[in-house]
DNA sequence: CTTGCCCTAGAACATAAGTTCAAAGGTGAA
DNA sequence: TTCACCTTTGAACTTATGTTCTAGGGCAAG
């Protein structure tokens, strides 16, 4: 893991405006894109950052092609074009589990990962959480798995949930099933028992849309 | 799920020369990128075919704007970049297991997935098995899961196997031991048992690189 | 054969977009 | 202040790249 040099805000905005117009355009931008985008008054301050963020190993660029601008993530691997998806923090059975307040995140994301569009269909914000710890696998999740998070608090019976149960200071992950009063989380691994609780003691964080393991 | 109009040898070979292209240097090509790539003598046909395959539904053209071509997938959403993964078939306890042949593949993808790069990563060959029926728990792998393969015969021990058990007639996920003559089948599980069986009854497929699971 | 249609050729054109330059402005160290 | 050094300006320049046009070839229907 390289030491990133610091950047100034300038070129903060330009990296961020770059790695949006291509999420949103499947294409690099111009050098007049980001000029007008960053309210910068000279294409030529615009090429002086771009260099000075190619040496810096931000981007690569291809000289004289149109466009020829390559993102690059920490690994020096190209990069871009897809939503990046913050890796909150970490859901382990007995610890805090992190989640959005009232107006966005207090903490920082501990990692982030670029998803396909079709499992990050953009506009519902979603979040990830790193898997620490063997307790969930009766979800048939495993240590180090991410699990994508929809933060939404109009989670269906049957949605695998990301549940905080506040008795026993536990975070789990259970298909969700509201019973009168009382709640039934059902392990995705129809072999295991569920579990039945009061609705009050469940606090439901969101739904899960994807499991990631990486071996 | 359009039917889409059949495509000319050229135009197929245009999109996936474009395809291509994306997928490997990170932005569209332009116009004379493909005219050369796919030796066509002049710019104008190039611009007629793409005419055509935007009529047809199959890319996006951005009017005057360089490299502005946006491929489109089955749904008219925005695609490429990023690797395809193709999905060779299922993988189930009972039924044969697909896999390459020694020159390619004989049957056809039942369909593909487009992977990010840290996934996909590099030029492994990977291919894909859809998970059919829960066989698979133990390995912590569910009906419907996506399991990302890597064709090698090189796994090592510990390495996530996708094994074909010749006398049980069976696909089986485990990750695999050698020991002496024979060949310790450990469940990802650890609350499960491992199996035990000959060497020579044991045939790997590859290693399990990733699993996918969307909800 | 003629007509119409789809496709190909080659060239020229228009402009989108990268690059370069000379000069000036800011800022901190000495 | 003066001297480096980094950054900004505004404009001009070059070329990469999309677009257009006219002409012609191939082929099937009439």
């Amino acid at each position: 893991m390289k030491a990133k040099k610091k950047l100034s805000p300038k070129q903060e905005r330009m990296l961020e405006f770059i790695r949006g117009f291509m999420a949103e355009n499947g294409l690099p931008p111009t050098v007049r894109d980001i000029q007008y985008a960053c309210g910068i008054s000279s294409t030529s301050v615009v090429d002086y950052n771009l260099r000075l963020l190619q040496r810096d190993g931000f981007l690569r660029r291809r000289p004289d092609v149109a466009r020829g601008i390559e993102l690059l993530d920490k690994e020096g691997r190209s990069a871009g074009f897809l939503p990046q998806i913050p890796v909150m923090g970490y859901i382990a059975a007995g610890e805090p589990l992190p989640g959005p307040s009232n107006d966005g995140w207090t903490q920082e994301p501990i990692e982030t990962v670029e998803l396909p569009r079709h499992m990050a269909d953009s506009k519902k914000n979603l979040y990830a959480l790193r898997v620490k710890g063997t307790s969930m696998i009766d979800a048939l999740i495993d240590d180090g798995d991410l699990v994508l998070v929809e933060p939404t608090h109009d989670v269906r019976n049957g949605d695998m949930t990301v549940a905080w149960l506040k008795l026993e200071q536990e975070a789990t992950l259970k298909r969700i099933y509201r019973e009168g009063s009382r709640v039934r989380l059902q392990p995705a691994n129809s072999q295991m028992e569920p579990i039945y609780t009061d609705a009050s003691n469940v606090e439901t964080r969101g739904r899960v849309v994807a499991v990631l393991r990486t071996l």
